[in-house]
DNA sequence: CACGATATTTCAGTATGCTGAACTAAATTG
DNA sequence: CAATTTAGTTCAGCATACTGAAATATCGTG
């Protein structure tokens, strides 16, 4: 009786994570841009500010600023590569995003636990595809422009 | 195997949510908590502009231009209040925001397909008690300022 | 080892959106 | 029906974050 696409659950559940993402932001004193670069830096393991720049299309002197405030926020490091000492490797710190979002991962745990291994899978499957077709729809509405 | 938070895939789902989000905003030209008051709007069915401001956090002066932006997005309408002609009766347009989402309700439709009717339920069952946990945790945060 | 290329920062200029206060219009009250 | 209150808009001032260009530091190369 309670289908996926009932009542807008999609967009609902979509304006709900919008407004848990800004309220980070406001906690934390980072933009919606930060949050997304810090996902960006998590996802490479490291990168420097010109990879950086590129991936989430600001120019490098807005990056330098979007590195400050993760690193003034304690979410990012920002180092001289050994290699290359031009270069910056930025990494995100180890369990720092993880602990304003400790509440969050608490609950969704214990929501977790509410359903069987096989259900699990099916909510995880759907979690999955549902992300690839955001980032599909995503890339899409990023073309036309 | 795929369990719902291996890798991180809530946080990767909010991410790609996020990222939507700012694409559809920038698309349309509406900020994010232009995005967040269309969902207050349509929420309530229709709102005055000073129970918006209460309700996103924003003096009577900004949401004038949270109106004036949704409504040139052509998104929302505002009309005189035939009762009290002081104040606006503010409506969200009827379909126009779904259009912006067109590429993404269809592709969410196709992927629900998927899925037989038990497992819609339990995927509907998880997404509605996400929101509640969002929205909690959304809460919690605000509070703390 | 000098010269051009590359990585990042700094900075001035610009755009956007918010606040707070003054203003206009309409309702309520005595 | 004048005085007060309420709703929304306008506007000046402020904060923030971006761009584009110049400056700085380091690398690679002939």
């Amino acid at each position: 009786m309670t289908g996926v696409e009932d009542r807008d659950a999609g967009r609902e559940l979509s304006t709900a994570v919008v407004a848990f993402h800004e309220a980070v932001g406001a906690t934390l004193g980072v933009t919606a841009v930060d949050q997304r670069a810090l996902a960006v830096i998590m996802g490479a393991g490291s990168v420097s500010a010109g990879e950086l720049a590129k991936e989430i299309g600001l120019t490098p002197g807005a990056v330098t600023g979007v590195v400050d405030r993760l690193a003034r926020a304690g979410l990012a490091r920002r180092e001289p590569d050994p290699e290359d000492r031009r270069r910056l490797v930025i990494t995100a710190v180890p369990g720092a995003f993880g602990d304003a979002f400790s509440g969050l991962a608490e609950a969704m745990a214990g929501l977790t636990e509410r359903y069987t291994p096989a259900e699990q899978a099916v909510i995880g499957d759907w979690v999955t595809r549902t992300i690839a077709v955001l980032r599909e729809q995503t890339r899409i509405l990023n073309e036309r422009r």
